[in-house]
DNA sequence: GTCTATAAACTGATAGAC
DNA sequence: GTCTATCAGTTTATAGAC
């Protein structure tokens, strides 16, 4: 006896993976549950069992796509080099572009303005512990001068996000993902222990 | 006798500034004519005869919006050293971040996939631009050896548009436009002549 | 030349059928 | 537990009044 709570069954599963896609490529106010119903096969109404709201629907989107990526993150930590994994890091990045989408929270940090609360605390939270994770990789790398670089590791780690996140926004718009890799290279390189 | 044509009378000009705002903290699908018209104080149609479509008001917004900034990238061509006119044109972006904008075209730019053809185009050709403007900076700085780098200018010129939009993007969600300033500053450091 | 009244389509969401 | 019928509000846009 199965007892699904909201958002957790096999169906609800389907329906994130949609509204990801549609997110990523149109942005939370570009697309609607008439949208993901038509790809479902079901009436918009009965999005609303899996997902009361679609501020519900993208809270969720948020938390899966965080947790995905913490993983992707532990899984870059095997590796043993810093310099390997920064660039393992920008590999992240543009395999999503790739399928020619932005980063979610990339995306909904465009539509912030109009976000409800929880997911406000959500991107933000994101971009936090990618901050803090590169954070961890640049000291790594400077302790094992595989890294150089002067200034706060979280000032670094900061700009390495905003660049990775402008050179995917602006790629897409030329559907060049080898504007991406070019720059994710050159700001790798940067950092470069040489 | 004057003839106005559509989108250039005065009010048009008032209706601009408002969606301009709109479109840049909130995104082209963030709005609605509504929100216009109530700001204006004239029914939603109305707007209508300024502006046919909702298309037809966003072309105009890029093409005012590159016209100003190509006039400003005019005037910081009048300063001397190719380093501080980086840091000028940083500083552009910066004012923007200041009034809790986003740039606009970054902001199309996640807006890419919903676009009309026309707008679509107008958002690459500002950054075309951008790239022309910066890669000529770029070349003048390493003649005039203030500059220093390594690699095709355009390349840089790409690189440091996506660092900055990047930077904008992720400031914005912590409503902080210091975030901006520090990675911006590191970006230019980096092309110092030393 | 400027705008209001109005429409047709679509939005997210509730109530209740199976 | 899962979904359909339906709603009230909003969307962009047309037709036509002033």
């Amino acid at each position: 006896m199965r007892v699904a709570a909201q958002g957790s069954s096999d169906t609800a599963e389907r329906i994130l993976d949609i509204a990801e896609r549609l997110v990523q490529t149109r942005g939370f106010n570009g697309f609607s549950y008439a949208d993901i119903a038509a790809e479902m096969g079901i009436t918009k109404a009965g999005l609303h069992y899996h997902f009361e709201t679609k501020a519900a629907l993208g809270t969720q989107l948020i938390a899966r796509y965080s947790e995905n990526f913490r993983h992707a993150l532990e899984a870059i930590d095997q590796e043993a080099d810093a310099r390997e994994k920064l660039h393992r890091y920008a590999a992240l990045y543009a395999r999503v572009l790739r399928k020619d989408r932005m980063c979610l929270c990339g995306m909904l940090a465009s539509d912030y303005a109009t976000l409800p609360k929880p997911m406000k605390e959500a991107v933000r939270r994101f971009f936090d512990e990618n901050e803090a994770w590169l954070a961890r990789i640049l000291e790594e790398g400077r302790k094992a001068r595989t890294l150089r670089f002067t200034g706060p590791t979280h000032e670094i780690a900061r700009t390495l996000i905003a660049s990775f996140e402008g050179a995917m926004l602006v790629a897409r718009s030329y559907g060049d993902a080898g504007r991406f890799e070019s720059a994710a290279n050159r700001v790798v390189a940067q950092l470069d222990g040489k």
